[in-house]
RNA sequence: CGGGAAAUGGCUCAACUUGGUAGAGCACUUGGUUUGGGACCAAGGGGUUGCAGGUUCAAAUCCUGUCUUCCCGACCA
């Protein structure tokens, strides 16, 4: 993208990535630095993405018959401490209310870091008998947790998300909800998100407070290190029985109830941005683009050029098309850098000359490719157009995920691809926590991120100790 | 939470070393000319320099504290 012709406003990607990713957060003006650390003003591009999110995710759970609901945002300390191992992977971060109304409260509360203890409380009276059972609820909303470092969209310490918990009869039923909805999350980050992943189960260092399996979707931004962008849990029935929630079945027996919790945040919009992003700015695929096109008219102050522009734009909302027009005072070059920095995919220049041939130019933002389209055409090809990008983006980042992805059979091999490449590395492991910390620090931060879906034998042993190896890990450093 | 950097109109920065009470470009407003990759001319509006304290006749400038942001680690969605 290092090309002359282009203004630049941002820090170029590949040289300085960190510095880039600010940039393009700024200049997109998705979302702006509020006065309190860590909590963030969603500007109306940024909230507009995070909306669309909503939407299609949302219809995705409903399709899997998920019910939503919202619970409250303070948790009593007593209930946040039922679940032992919860409240300490949480402990460490959380706020506390100690007044209100001017008053010392009899016991302090926890602005929620996550609602697996409140869904449980809500449950116990809730669920009696088998007929009760399964309860599959979801909430939109969000949640705080005393972060130490923050940055725009990746770590913040409000941030917005859905949290999904359901309750179950059975282990199996409960397991198998766990990797539906995982499923739901891989298909809709690849699917509309054009964000290819790598997918697995957690190692047990890594997995959730209190969890009995995590699965991630994992990432691979730009500068090779991974965004974990969802995650799904599956709890046994560790929180129900810390909650004595237990159900009568036919026989009037009682029994342990299983629960799962899933959840995704604001922070794939970190991802969308690292992911497909350029020296251009923002690269939005068209099923999540709050604008999909932009028509620009050229020279629009003579004769017909606006009235053209406009029948255009209402004929693309006619066919459904989230389209707008720029009809402000700028020439149209800063009109066509705009477009480009917020990511809004296709930009349509529209001016005389076009007109008269009857005529627009119709330009992709992720590969500034040209087409010439007829005006009379326009409505019924912008579709294609859209889907072709769409598809064109996944194949993108996932040929530069699939070329990222390296495989190690000892450390020798492991500590030199570490050292010479971006990206994720594929190792064997004896399923030791004191061998992933070991590899860590060994390769300068290459975590497991998750065990191989796919199993793949590299080798015998494990590449640290050299004892057997149980896993396949993919290793990467993370953000 | 450790190590480093920064904080001056909306944005990017200058003035700080050698204290004398703030300047440029972009953006904004008005008028005019323009319009196929960030147009031009003219006239305007907007800041008392992150916050608190100290030194001084005098502080953007020196000192102390603090908040925030950025980068690198540790921790985490």
């Amino acid at each position: 993208m290092a090309n002359d012709k282009f203004v630049q406003k941002v820090t170029s990607r590949d040289e300085d990535f960190a510095q880039w990713y600010t940039d393009v957060v700024r200049e997109a003006k998705l979302c702006d630095y509020s006065s309190v650390k860590g909590c963030l003003n969603y500007l109306p591009n940024g909230y507009a993405i995070w909306e669309n999110i909503q939407k299609d995710l949302d219809q995705r759970f409903k399709d899997t018959g998920v019910e939503n609901v919202y619970l409250p945002v303070l948790i009593p300390e007593s209930l946040l401490k039922k679940e032992a191992k919860h409240i300490e992977g949480f402990a460490p971060e959380v706020a506390w209310v100690t007044q209100g109304g001017g008053e010392e409260l009899e016991e302090r509360m926890c602005i929620r870091p996550t609602s697996e203890t409140l869904f449980c409380d809500l449950w116990k009276n809730k669920v009696k008998s088998y007929r009760d059972l399964p309860l599959v609820w979801n909430q939109w909303n969000t949640v705080l947790r005393w972060e130490k470092t923050t940055r725009p969209f990746l770590r913040s310490r409000e941030f917005l998300w859905q949290e999904g918990h359901t309750i179950h009869a059975t282990y199996e039923e409960a397991e198998e909800r766990t990797l539906q909805m995982w499923k739901v999350y891989i298909d809709f980050v690849q699917d509309d998100l054009a964000i290819p992943l790598v997918v697995g189960k957690k190692t047990e260092s890594e997995k959730f407070a209190g969890a009995e399996d995590t699965y991630t979707i994992e990432a691979m931004m730009h500068d090779g290190k991974s965004l974990q962008s969802g995650t799904s849990h599956f709890f046994g029935s560790g929180f129900p029985d810390a909650f004595d929630i237990k159900y009568l079945d036919k026989e009037n027996k009682l029994h342990s109830c299983y629960e799962t919790s899933w959840g995704l945040s604001t922070r794939i919009i970190g991802a969308l941005i690292m992911v497909h992003g350029d020296d251009s700015g923002l690269v939005l695929p068209p099923r999540i683009a709050p604008t999909q096109a932009m028509v620009i008219p050229i020279a629009q102050h003579k004769d017909g050029v606006l009235d053209e522009a406009n029948k255009l734009l209402d004929s693309l909302k006619a066919a459904g098309i989230r389209a707008k027009i720029d009809d402000s005072e700028k020439s149209p070059g800063y009109k066509f850098a705009e477009q480009e920095m917020l990511g809004i995919p296709v930009r349509i220049e529209i001016g005389p000359k076009d007109i008269e041939n009857g005529e627009v130019v119709v330009v992709r933002r992720n590969d500034r490719e040209k087409i010439t389209v007829k005006i009379k055409d326009v409505a019924k090809e912008l579709p294609k157009i859209l889907e072709s990008i769409q598809s064109d983006m996944f194949k993108t980042a996932k040929k530069f995920l699939d070329s990222h992805i390296f495989k190690a059979t000892n450390m020798d091999e492991m500590k030199e691809i570490a050292n010479n490449n971006i990206g994720f590395i594929k190792a064997m492991w004896c399923g030791e926590e004191a061998c992933e910390d070991e590899i860590k620090a060994a390769t300068g931060g290459y975590g497991s991120r998750c065990i191989d879906e796919e199993h793949e034998h590299l080798a015998d042993k494990c590449v640290f100790c050299g004892k057997d190896a149980k896993e396949t890990v993919i290793w990467g450093k993370s953000y």
